[in-house]
RNA sequence: GGGCGGUUAGCUCAGCUGGUCAGAGCGUCUCGCUUACACCGAGAAGGUCGGGGGUUCGAGCCCCUCACCGCCCA
């Protein structure tokens, strides 16, 4: 057999250690894939490639690699390696996101450490340390990626920090600016006093809490105009809030009048809004314009002033007189102290409330009058919405479309600016006549646009954009828009966004939105979301909770393979999973399964590995009839994002059909004495190349494994690999024609092997012994078949001698026989049969029998006969026939 | 309050546009000769598809209704 070059093929006879260690072999593998290059798209895009692209979700710099990410990084690695291996133009690109609140968080906690805060720094030091931050951090979770065998491009890794993204951010919002879909204006915002900025309403995360309900007594005012308060006459107020519902008798005649303000003695007109709710508290409420979105909208109506009274940190400023300075918590408690001395406190009762925390921090959300950059999204969303709608983008599953939707037709304007610091500053320019001026320009702008006055006398809005919208650009920015660079013609628009669920609104949406509005397309054809990885009980994974499980760790302990085959089994697209130590363990026992098959192929090649020559056993046609199945199957589930249905399938052909039965069976072909070597040359021939079909098949979800195996096959048996080196580069398999005849010969072989297993158990046969079998043929084509397949039901069920008659015989079948499709008698006979026998021909008779008798029926019926579509008329008829044939062979009359 | 899901074997979950007998993994029970594998092999048991009603020749799948669980948005 020549080799490769010409040189005599010297195949090494390679063989596997006995025990897969994945610590082991996972970094060199990783390196030798990182080393071919086979990350990186090819410089040019392969002559009539389709095009495959995942631009991944970016990890917050500060972040480690939690189950989250580990999902997101193996449902994208499953395809992405899958359409490189079909040969797709493939590119995977990986970042990371500067999560502006989160960083600074996490930055604060250290400077407070070394002594600093973020005012001592002030902003540019502070931004310095911030970068220095950077470079510590930002390569923790690609790290943490590598170890998954992440198949992402190295070489094109971004940051939403990148001046590359920069410029993007300031193209965007100048687009936007000049749409006229930018404004700035006086809004509720929320307010965190901790993180000292404003978030979105998405990161105001509501909560109940239990509170106090406060009875205040407000004086009235006496006499009118004189801002004295009346000692004798007040109105009740509950809560913090002085108006009352129009139709509410009880406080007609106050309508128009004025109460003092506790303290400090401001007038406070009685008004009337049906806002209020009678039932609560005394029906009557206090109004605050400037710290309650509900009371803001009120005072429009009514032309109140709006006073704000807290601070940025939620202390009481100097419109809160002898309380200035005070934290909004001690004022509280001082006040209800004073007004309780006062007399003034008439009640004080429990009450469930409703409180927003700061999405990161937990703190209470302050509701803040302020001034805010906002952007107009009703167009932009208008555009994302139909694109669903009319199917250009689709999500998967596709229930998410309708929660897509809702949330798209009830969308609010986004406040765009943070008070932070770290972050794309909002590039908008001030001239003292107040005049703003936006550009895109890095540098800034030359002057005012509307008014001239030189750059010098312009000052930046020190505010920065909310992280979402570097991220809602992400698609592209990273491909290198605005420029129309080579790698966004290529690979823009992407194909598939994979995410979880819980950022839909967040980023999906933005991504749309923004998309839409820059590139006048859908920035990917398919959002695929995950769910939440829980852990076994279905509770949240959380730190504070202690029941969080490292990916990391389990990595180390069972390998990336196997962590991957947990988390795609089983688990459906918007479905949370609960991650049990049972997923693990499987994936850790598939592994190891398929690692000994292999080392059992390799170890089992004939030497001197003779020409392979004559005709196929029926077990190797069946294996081959039922690989190509599984490429069919496994190639449809995965161009359908069915990975959980892909790697059943995997399962499946690789445990029963491969191991169970065709590696035993080709085992009785091998050993068989009096084979040829050019038999046994072919037979193991069959067995490497399903293995490599199997282990190409393997690869995109089991990448480490499969390639040491491949690795180990291509030094065995070069053909079979086709002098591919690594498997990563390997082609996906092709689906062959599938064997229908031979399919249902070996089927029905393995049905009767089956059944004398049975028998013997049931019959209390030990295990070791050898017995004897008949079996009563159930046609010419069946004699035929269990002639050929005589070996493998002699090992396989450890029978000798099995006799098997013509379909015409004229025999004595014991009750115990069983019915089976090739013999509709068959059993065991022998001596030594433990237990009693039992009587199963009445039992396959009775079913058989009652099966028939429900067919008779449903084809008796008219209507079924006359409604129900001609083929499945046809097929029922067909079925009956069988049935009825099946029956009468069995009572062999 | 509005919206979206879920309820299928002891457990965790599949079940595509309705077409005979309901699927997997784990767990359970019985037995283990066999040098690929005990992280294994062989065999078995186990489900009135949450309740009720309806549409249909036919419903786990469609419609209505009730119960319970969960999530999202206010």
């Amino acid at each position: 057999m020549p080799g490769k070059g010409g040189r005599p093929m010297t195949t090494e006879r390679r063989v596997l250690s006995p025990r897969y260690v994945p610590a082991e072999v996972e970094p060199a593998i990783y390196e030798r894939w990182l080393a071919s290059g086979a990350f990186t798209p090819a410089p040019e895009p392969p002559a009539g490639a389709e095009r495959f692209v995942i631009i991944q979700p970016p990890p917050n710099v500060t972040g480690a690699l939690h189950l989250g990410h580990a999902l997101t990084a193996t449902v994208e690695d499953v395809l992405v390696r899958y359409h490189r291996m079909r040969g797709d133009d493939t590119l995977w690109l990986p970042g990371v996101d500067h999560a502006g609140i989160a960083a600074q968080f996490v930055l604060d906690k250290i400077i407070a450490e070394e002594g600093e805060t973020r005012e001592s720094l002030g902003r540019d030091r502070y931004l310095e340390r911030m970068w220095r931050f950077m470079d510590e951090t930002r390569s923790v979770i690609g790290d943490q990626h590598r170890r998954l065998g992440a198949s992402l491009d190295w070489t094109r890794e971004r940051f939403t920090m990148d001046a590359g993204s920069a410029r993007a951010v300031r193209v965007a919002f100048k687009r936007l600016w000049d749409a006229g879909l930018v404004y700035r204006g006086e809004a509720m915002v929320n307010w965190c006093p901790r993180c000292r900025t404003t978030i979105s309403d998405l990161e105001n995360i509501h909560r109940e809490e239990s509170g106090t309900l406060w009875t205040i007594r407000y004086h009235l005012e006496r006499p009118e105009g004189s801002g004295e308060a009346d000692p004798d006459h007040w109105i009740s107020v509950a809560t913090t809030r002085p108006a009352v519902h129009p139709d509410d008798e009880r406080y007609r005649d106050l309508v128009g009048r004025y109460a003092i303000l506790p303290f400090l003695g401001r007038r406070l007109p009685i008004v009337v809004d049906d806002a209020v709710q009678q039932e609560f508290g005394t029906g009557a409420v206090k109004i605050t314009p400037a710290h309650d979105p509900d009371d803001y909208a009120l005072s429009k109506r009514h032309e109140l002033p709006a006073i704000t009274v807290l601070d940025e940190e939620a202390r009481i400023n100097q419109e809160g007189g002898e309380f200035a300075g005070l934290d909004r918590y001690e004022a509280r408690r001082v006040i209800v102290d004073r007004l309780r001395e006062l007399g003034d406190l008439e009640g004080e009762a429990p009450h469930q409330m409703v409180v927003g925390h700061c999405e990161k921090c937990d703190t209470v959300i302050e509701p803040r009058l302020s001034v805010q950059w906002f952007v107009h999204v009703k167009p932009l969303a208008d555009r994302a919405l139909a694109s669903v709608r009319e199917g250009r983008t689709r999500i998967i599953p596709a229930h998410f479309e309708k929660v897509y939707a809702h949330w798209m037709e009830n969308i609010h304007d986004w406040a765009v600016g943070r008070q932070l610091w770290w972050g794309h500053r909002i590039p908008a320019w001030y001239c003292p006549d107040g005049h703003i001026t936006v550009t895109d320009a890095e540098g800034g702008p030359d002057g005012c646009a509307e008014c001239g006055v030189p750059a010098e006398s312009l000052v930046q809005e020190t505010d920065i954009f909310d992280t979402w919208f570097s991220s809602g650009l992400w698609p592209f920015s990273t491909l290198g828009w605005p420029d129309e660079t080579a790698d966004l013609a290529r690979f823009y628009p992407t194909s598939v966004m994979e995410t979880a669920y819980e950022i839909l609104f967040f980023w999906v949406a933005r991504m749309m939105m923004l998309g839409l509005f820059c590139t006048d397309v859908e920035p990917f054809h398919t959002v695929y979301l995950h769910g939440i990885v829980r852990d076994p009980y279905g509770q949240k994974m959380s730190k504070t909770k202690g029941n969080v499980v490292d990916p990391l760790e389990m990595v180390t302990e069972v390998g990336a393979d196997a962590l991957r085959f947990a988390l795609v089994s089983g688990n459906a697209p918007g479905v949370d999973q609960r991650l049990t130590s049972a997923r693990i363990t499987g994936g850790r026992n598939f592994t190891t399964k398929v690692w000994n098959a292999a080392r059992f192929v390799l170890g089992a090649r004939p030497e001197p590995l003779a020409e392979a020559g004559g005709e196929p056993t029926l077990a190797e046609r069946w294996i081959r009839s039922s690989l190509a199945d599984a490429v069919a199957q496994a190639t449809r589930q995965l161009d359908q994002l069915d990975l959980a249905g892909y790697l059943a399938t995997i399962y499946q052909f690789a445990w029963s059909d491969y191991c169970d039965w065709f590696l035993e069976m080709a085992k009785v072909d091998l050993r068989r004495p009096d084979a040829a070597p050019s038999e046994q040359a072919r037979v193991w021939g069959t067995a490497a190349e399903t293995l490599a079909g199997l282990i190409r098949l393997l690869h995109p979800i089991m990448p480490f494994v499969s390639e040491e195996i491949w690795g180990a096959l291509s030094a065995a048996a070069p053909a079979v690999t086709q002098g591919e080196l690594l498997l990563i580069r390997a082609a996906w398999p092709e689906p062959e024609v599938r064997d229908m005849a031979v399919e249902d010969a070996v089927d029905g072989t393995i049905q009767l092997i089956t059944e004398l297993r049975d028998q013997r158990n049931a019959q209390g046969v030990p295990s070791a012994a050898w017995v004897s079998a008949r079996a009563l043929s159930a046609s010419d084509l069946a004699f035929g078949t269990l002639e050929q397949t005589r070996p493998y039901v002699e090992a396989l069920a450890r029978i000798r001698p099995f006799e098997f008659l013509p379909a015409n015989a004229s025999v004595d079948v014991p009750p115990s026989a069983s019915n089976t499709r090739l013999a509709p008698a068959a059993w065991i006979e022998g001596e030594d049969l433990g237990k009693p026998q039992t009587d199963r021909r009445d039992a396959s008779r009775e079913a058989l029998a009652a099966r028939i008798e429900r067919l008779r029926e449903l084809l008796g019926k008219a209507e079924f006969v006359e409604r129900a579509p001609a083929p499945v008329v046809a097929r029922e008829r067909q079925r009956l026939a069988e049935l009825e044939e099946q029956l009468h062979a069995l009572v062999g009359d």
